[in-house]
DNA sequence: CTGAAAGCGCTTACAG
DNA sequence: CTGAAAGCGCTTACAG
């Protein structure tokens, strides 16, 4: 029962002409008059051919592959990237790339060295690198650049550096936020923010600064924390003692969560007693009682920019930067 | 500044041996002695060699690649899999692959057909499928195992078939709940189930339905969910005006946070006034108040697994089903 | 123990 | 418009 291969060769055969020209027929080349590429094609197709994606890599040194870089640590259970991110990016990513007949290769990252990150596009196991999750202060990227690798960052960027990136701009949301709690009278406000381990995180408060003034909020000051549900409730208790303001932003969904659970045992209620609003968009803030109002952050968007920009660099074009906007999504909270 | 590549040949002609010296001397063949090899290494080494995987995988007629194909649908909102899954899920699968020199290609599926997905092996994209989040009744298996497409299924399986899968035994970790309710004193108990889209579903219910009979729970029926969180809160409505029992089992964490939302409007508390407990053991068990107790689905271990499986299916070897053990977490909620 | 040669399946200049 | 030929960079039997 041994199946022969169905090659080039034998639908060239069929088709009565050289291999070369199924191959010509089949990638549409214009030089081939229409009837003898429809005959070679219905060939090819009765006989099931399917060309090698090995071989047309192998000539063509490309991989056709993007590497999509994802950071994880073991703790005592596997921390990852918040999931809802990871996995909207990434379908935004492979979607984007698969209209440009290009795949996508997940790499995870523990901390590999630049030489180890660079080595996939050196054997030609990707074409280029997309990274997510990046924190600040990470060094190996310009080892990267020198060896011309391709690679973009996802929500990061490095000030002074010509590293391409698409990231979100977290004003345009902010501000409908802060529209709409004019609108509604409120005024004094607080942020639960992020630390600094992150690009974003900082902007965020760098933006939240700028605009509390713009708005004339009553600033009630920031508190530090860093992205965990933990720091949220910490902050809730810290709020409780200082005196509650009428709206606390919090710059992710687990400051959030946490906040609102430590608010819970103070007795404290979400919205009634203080309005809540956060920065992103996961799946938790619709989950949770109550829903959160959010600034959107569009991960799926964003994955689609990501597989544009990074396939332009890959082409040696100029790579042009990428801001998205975000926006206010209204809900429970706030 | 054009850079040279560096080939095989350079490294050869430095190290004074054949090219097919250095392939060999690189890959560890056992007919090289090691002061050679370790020559040809150095060499190689400070060249900045590194072989093409190309080339390799052309001439092996192997890419090296596990497709892992995810479902998705667009609705309003893209539909992915529960991210946490997905995420950890996919973590233990690329480390697992890495180990054994494999990577992972992701593969969206929106409902491609049996040829699309044969495609991405028949072309050497990849060399086999994992397939997760698959529905009962999916057609698309039995082409694939006539034209001898390496795949495995996660979390299902069709019975009467030879489609080999890595799947979580519910049983292990329920019976655990089991006898920590009833050392509790616990007795009258429900179930909302997760429908019968998915065989693990099905298979949730069956076993629920076998266990408290062998443990003598005193069964208060089970109401038909579809692993939402509006039939969670469905749920919630129904059980209220019928009578609380002492425990309610959730086929999955989006059900109960439905119930619990509901039974927050009802003024129903857990687990003060009724105890809850869910299958599966995503983030959001963690995030929400009550932290809910759980019969874990061990996600990473499972990705783990399933790179053994498919890479043996791969090789020809004849596959082992593999089975894991869920576990119970006890958290708030029970 | 090591080299020369064949071949993996493609694509693309180069002829005609 | 189409064919014959070269070559992508590797691995592995086959000699020696």
């Amino acid at each position: 029962m041994a199946k022969i291969k169905i090659t080039r060769e034998l639908v060239a055969q069929k088709a009565k002409v050289a291999p070369s020209t199924v191959s010509r027929a089949l990638s549409g080349h214009p030089g081939i008059p229409k009837r003898t590429a429809d005959k070679v094609k219905k060939i090819a197709e009765a006989l099931g051919y399917i060309p090698s994606s090995l071989g047309r890599s192998h000539f063509q040194k490309k991989s056709f592959r993007i590497g999509c870089v994802i950071p994880y640590k073991f703790d005592q259970r596997i921390q990852t990237l918040p999931s809802d991110y990871f996995s909207k990016f990434l379908y935004g990513l492979m979607l984007s790339a698969m209209e440009k007949n290009y795949s996508v290769t997940v790499i995870p990252d523990s901390g590999l060295s630049a030489s180890e990150l660079a080595h996939n596009v050196q054997s030609n196991n990707v074409d280029g690198l997309v990274f997510l999750g990046i924190r600040r202060g990470d060094t190996r990227f310009s080892e990267l650049y020198r060896k011309k690798i391709p690679f973009i960052f996802i929500h990061h960027y490095e000030p002074g550096r010509n590293y391409p990136y698409v990231d979100t701009n977290a004003e345009t949301g902010l501000r409908e936020a802060m529209e709409y709690l004019k609108s509604n009278g409120l005024n004094k406000c607080m942020l639960v923010s992020g630390g600094n381990a992150f690009r974003n995180a900082l902007d965020r408060t760098a933006i939240y600064k700028k605009l509390i003034k713009e708005y004339s909020f009553s600033d009630l000051g920031i508190i530090d924390g860093d992205f965990s549900i933990k720091s949220g409730v910490f902050a809730a208790k810290k709020i409780a003692l200082e005196g509650l303001p009428e709206v606390i932003f919090c710059a992710n969904d687990r400051i959030a969560c946490g906040l609102i659970q430590g608010f819970q045992e103070l007795q404290i209620r979400v919205p009634m007693d203080v309005k809540v609003i956060v920065f992103d968009d996961m799946n938790v803030t619709r989950i949770v009682t109550p829903k959160l109002t959010t600034i959107e952050n569009p991960f799926f968007e964003c994955g689609k920019k990501a597989a544009e920009l990074i396939l332009s660099c890959i082409k040696k074009e100029k790579p042009q930067n990428i801001i998205l906007p975000s926006k206010l999504i209204i809900r429970d909270s706030a």
